[in-house]
DNA sequence: AATACCCGCAACCGCCTCCAC
DNA sequence: TGTGGAGGCGGTTGCGGGTAT
């Protein structure tokens, strides 16, 4: 069966000032049928990406600020490659324009401060580096990562924090109002390991002994998990679309 | 000046989810 | 409940511009 993009007389690659401006004369709507309704001889997922990525009022282009690199490395730390979800709380930004900056700029950004950008944990010979000269090459907010609350002498670091204080002494006047440092000062919750999925039995576990903390209208946190089986344990997670799903990068950025 | 190489980004592709029927 | 179409998402590709040789 042929896709809608290989049908005959369909265009590909990039396009044109005219198929642009047939299609922000069109604007959003059914885009399988888009193409017809305007004589645009194009795929409607491809006058989708088109739409969104580009021609969308209220795109915001340019290079990105330090605030919103800061943002996406601490939201990827949480989400991992959800590239739309994270696009989603930096307006004015795509998903696709998020994922080219992460595999383009931030990716080799972290790799050369010895952060390994999948799993945002320091590899080995940035360990080893931090125990030779910490004054010299760490900021404090990365050597506070480096020394979790509980003591634990795990090499854990949330990358986003390294970035944190050069910008201060740059001087950054932009201030997105989000507090992202993850830290628990309580005992640590027992933390449900294992893949993520979505959780259809949670419920937020309200307990004095237990923190909370949002993110940006990002509920994150410990929720109680009421199985099948009737048993009930405490998972951390990110409350996304009526789901929970267990984010295992918390254990980490937490230091257990 | 010509060529090779690198890099960023727009666009494509295939898979998944949702929803109407 | 099953099925098919449409939209959405993340990974990948390839083009074009910039830089090095």
């Amino acid at each position: 069966m042929p896709r809608c993009c290989d049908k005959q007389g369909t265009n590909k690659g990039a396009w044109s000032r005219q198929e642009d401006k047939k299609l922000v004369h069109a604007g959003q709507g059914s885009w399988r049928s888009l193409p017809k309704a305007t004589d645009l001889h194009r795929c409607g997922k491809s006058c989708r990406l088109r739409w969104i990525n580009y021609l969308k009022p209220d795109i915001k282009r340019g290079n990105f600020m330090p605030d919103e690199e800061d943002l996406i490395i601490k939201l990827h730390a949480l989400l991992g490659n959800r590239w739309s979800l994270i696009a989603g709380r930096l307006p004015g930004r795509t998903d696709n324009e998020v994922k080219n900056y992460w595999n383009t700029q931030i990716r080799k950004k972290l790799m050369k401060m010895g952060i390994d950008p999948d799993n945002h944990k320091l590899n080995q010979i940035a360990q080893l580096h931090f125990h030779n000269q910490p004054q010299q090459c760490i900021s404090a907010s990365m050597e506070k990562a480096f020394n979790p609350i509980n003591g634990d002498a795990d090499m854990v670091t949330d990358a986003g924090s390294c970035f944190e204080d050069d910008r201060m002494s740059a001087g950054s006047s932009h201030d997105l109002n989000l507090d992202l440092n993850v830290a628990f000062s309580f005992p640590s919750p027992t933390v449900v390991a294992g893949e993520q999925k979505k959780l259809e039995n949670t419920e937020i576990l309200e307990s004095d002994e237990i923190p909370t903390l949002v993110i940006d209208q990002l509920d994150v946190g410990p929720r109680r998990r009421v199985t099948d089986d009737g048993t009930d344990s405490v998972a951390v997670g990110v409350e996304e679309m009526g789901h929970v799903r267990e984010v295992p990068e918390l254990e980490v950025l937490c230091g257990y």
